[in-house]
DNA sequence: TGAAAAAATGTCAATTTCGACATATATTCA
DNA sequence: TGAATATATGTCGAAATTGACATTTTTTCA
């Protein structure tokens, strides 16, 4: 990144300091990964509430039991795009997930 | 989903013809290549707003910029967890990516 | 104009995520 | 209780996604 982009963007608020590179990536994997908990948490209350297994809702998803086990868990290695989809199976409205953002 | 939308969906290179016109897309399918394709224009349009180079939104999140432009092509091999990953790295808000989900 | 910068497109080996399966542990409830 | 049901955990080859690279096409702007 040249000085003059580097500028344009301290100007509207950007901090691109060497130390602070750092620092901004560990909060973004943090964001990341509270993002993706609390998809978690919603998506087994959903069901839950739903009165759905994981079984049940792994044939909606075509997955399987583990497979929803490992997303409730927050399991590292599920992504979003599974979990989208879980929630999606199970009508949740833009509303809801908007509500799942967290801070 | 009306013709306009399949034809936005097809030029973004989503299979949405031969085979699915008789075995239409599921409500959540569409749902899901709809909220991709969402999150794929509000990060071209802020990354643009910020005057970067999807060189330098490539080095932001250590990618490359091919892969920066497929996701603001909206390839559907290219999974929500980065481009929302790219949305945190422009430090986009809760609120903005609530914006984000279609209706 | 046209050269330089930016973006788009295609490919590929490496990595990640996948569904599936086995099995252990926990919960339910007659 | 204890058997049935539900959930958690670990593993694996297959499939999907990745960053990187090469190249082409488009846009910028002097």
């Amino acid at each position: 990144m040249n000085k003059e982009k580097q500028m344009k963007l301290e100007a509207s608020g950007w901090k691109i300091g060497s130390v602070n590179e750092f620092l901004e990536l560990s909060q973004e994997e943090t964001e990341f990964i509270e993002l993706k908990l609390s998809l978690s948490q919603n998506l087994k209350e959903r069901r839950q509430s739903l009165r759905l297994t994981q079984k049940d809702l792994a044939r909606m998803i075509h997955s399987s039991q583990s497979r929803v086990a490992k997303m409730e868990a927050g399991d590292p290695a599920v992504s979003i795009d599974l979990l989208v989809k879980s929630l999606l199976a199970l009508k949740t409205s833009k509303k809801e997930v908007a509500g799942m953002l967290p801070h």
